[in-house]
DNA sequence: TCAGGCAGTTTCCTAGAGGAACCTGGTTTC
DNA sequence: GAAACCAGGTTCCTCTAGGAAACTGCCTGA
């Protein structure tokens, strides 16, 4: 009996795939969540405020993922001209709707833990 | 003039970088939310059910996903003693409870690129 | 002048994520 | 008996994400 071919994908789901690719392409990575979480939180953020928030990451790390995350327009960084030359990084109109993803990762995660914990 | 200590991170801070931890802990890995999305909408599938509706995935990233996912209860595993053994798969309750974020992460995917092709 | 802060860059290294291909073992249809 | 389908497991291989540590260059206050 001959099974219906390899490719019977319904549309939707070919949709939904692509989509989370979209998505995946862009915050994939150990740190992104965390970078946008804390500069949604406290905006304009320094490179050394950015390395005290989040815990473990290094510098090199952290200023690859903050040129990733700028070249796709999720945060800005601007040079000022201060004495010792500062550099404020914040996060884009456009980062901000991931503001709910962010959000409800955090609270599922701390819900899993609980949950976890609880067994 | 001596900054403050290098842990000056606030309680809030930490515990959202844990509870992003948690969740991307139990979520990382190419797959996950491709199976997890797929399993939510389509309930009750096939492990070739599974490699159809998600384009891509081979053999053993499927099988050793789907053992993470089961482990944390996140889906289950049901063999059905039909002649050539079929295994039924589905979300769990608790796995349910990732359809936010999931469907958000393709809300946000899709509206990336229609905002980064208009552009 | 010298230690220390800011903002990174560069180099070196390794574990593990993930793909391709092949194998098993049972069953059913042609 | 050959071919095909289900449900995986196994082996081999590659690539890169990510950590550690050292280095640069500028500025400032003690």
């Amino acid at each position: 009996m001959k099974k219906k071919p390899i490719v019977n994908c319904t549309e939707i789901c070919q949709v939904r795939i692509q989509a989370i690719n979209d998505a995946m392409s862009v915050l994939s990575g150990k740190w992104k969540f965390h970078i946008l979480g804390t500069l949604i939180e406290g905006d304009k953020l320094g490179f050394m405020d950015l390395m005290r928030e989040i815990e473990g990451i290094g510098t090199k790390m952290l200023s690859k993922e903050l040129q990733d995350l700028e070249m796709n327009q999720l945060i800005t960084r601007t040079v000022m001209n201060t004495k010792p030359v500062t550099v404020q990084y914040a996060i884009t109109k456009h980062g901000k709707t991931l503001e709910p993803i962010i959000k409800e990762l955090a609270k599922w995660g701390a819900a899993y833990r609980d949950s976890m914990t609880a067994s």
